[in-house]
DNA sequence: GGCGATTTATGACAAAAGTCATGTTTTGCC
DNA sequence: GGCAAAACATGACTTTTGTCATAAATCGCC
């Protein structure tokens, strides 16, 4: 697997403002910048692996990575998808534990690695920092206390729905009425992220695009009728 | 609902050595000991709610409390169960949101309350216990990603073996051979915990019993065989 | 100690979702 | 442009799980 190098400035980069690098002084911000490794990977390219042990942290300059755990049947569970500005790897690196997930490429992506002990310098000598990050972890969990509580009781419907309204949040390109999702998800990706089979997947997007809540768009999705799929999301009773 | 308070000194507090507050500094423990509250709870009360804002954190002495979601239709779904020297409510003080679940005591609990801002004044002042924190905080994140992904592919029999083995390790009595578990929990609690309808515990936790996989002793249950026990937990085909 | 309420248990059935087989379309690549 | 591989789609069928009804057991309380 080749390593193909990139250059960026982390003072210049678009996604600062968006990072939890956002509001470091430029002391900190260039002891990071001059410490990292940018590296640019493809599609399907793997960032690390579940349990390995974490050398540092990954910074998203560009494309969109999946984080996923592999159960004994090799069936995937996408945990998160990660965008330009996200922070990777830092949950293992916290806790002082291995990686209990797996990352890959979903789409091209360029990629800074910061060594830990440059993050760690930094978390230290900065407690503005280091309450922003406890902060994006706590809500971080939330969001995962939430996601488990439908997966234990929404039904796969609903749950496909859930994830067709949350990446238009994230990936979400207005038009008038409908709404594009920038991101290019196989069947048996939406089924990881789901927490369901392929076929089950595939059936569903199906449904939807016969109810025109959807309609696909290549390898994207077109999210017509948002309120409808929230309806759907949510509860058939309700 | 009446407040019965009790009095207790962190300093003398058995369960300080398991806790977060264990490695305090005198001067910081006096601190938190001098501004709690404490207070006993009987069986069914609750100690906060969902949507609710959290004014400080909660540290439990005695009794077992279950963090749990309700969905729309009521139904529960249980986060995590706490034990003494255990924290609660501290991740939304951290990520200063509303609290995303409640708390109800499932046995009789002494629970001691501490003001928010005395929790951060330690925090900050502290910077091994802001890490100590942080890295709880990122360890329990860790098995939240854990049970998602057992939650997405696992079946209800799977996940029930799962949580008998995890309760045991909690709260296993070790005997020859058996071991209880001290805790007792309703069949509608271990639905809620697993994920699944009552009915279908039931129906499970019968087949256990038949299989001499766990006995009931009272409200509580006898774990006969870890070992037929955990390949349950894992795969039929593995 | 008995009575009503709650919890546990069981059966019958329906709905949801998974699996397997097979076919079709799309994609990547020489 | 053609071919193999991968992705997508659909049908048939099975299994799992949820729901509803009802009964039995247990608990709390006067």
């Amino acid at each position: 697997m080749q390593r193909k190098e990139f250059t960026i400035d982390c003072q210049l980069c678009i996604h600062l403002k968006d990072s939890l690098f956002n509001g470091l002084s430029p002391e900190d911000l260039s002891r990071i910048n001059n410490h990292k490794t940018c590296i640019q990977y493809k599609k399907g390219q793997n960032i690390f692996y579940e349990g390995t042990r974490p050398t540092g942290l990954f910074c998203i300059n560009g494309g969109k990575v999946k984080v996923f755990k592999n159960n004994v049947q090799g069936k995937e569970f996408i945990l998160y998808i990660a965008k330009p500005g996200d922070f990777l790897g830092y949950r293992a690196l916290l806790s002082e534990e291995f990686y209990c997930a797996t990352a890959t490429v979903l789409e091209d992506a360029k990629i800074c690695f910061i060594q830990k002990e440059n993050f760690f310098e930094v978390l230290q000598k900065n407690p503005v920092f280091m309450k922003k990050v406890v902060k994006q972890v706590c809500q971080q969990m939330g969001i995962m206390e939430e996601r488990m509580a439908e997966l234990a009781h929404k039904s796969v419907r609903e749950r496909l729905a859930g994830s067709l309204l949350m990446l238009k949040e994230t990936y979400g390109m207005e038009g008038e009425e409908s709404v594009l999702l920038d991101i290019a998800l196989s069947r048996e990706d939406w089924a990881s992220l789901v927490g369901t089979a392929t076929e089950t997947v595939i059936r569903l997007l199906s449904d939807f695009k016969a109810d025109e809540l959807i309609s696909f768009e290549g390898k994207k999705i077109r999210v017509l009728d948002p309120k409808r799929l929230a309806k759907q999301a949510d509860l058939i009773v309700a």
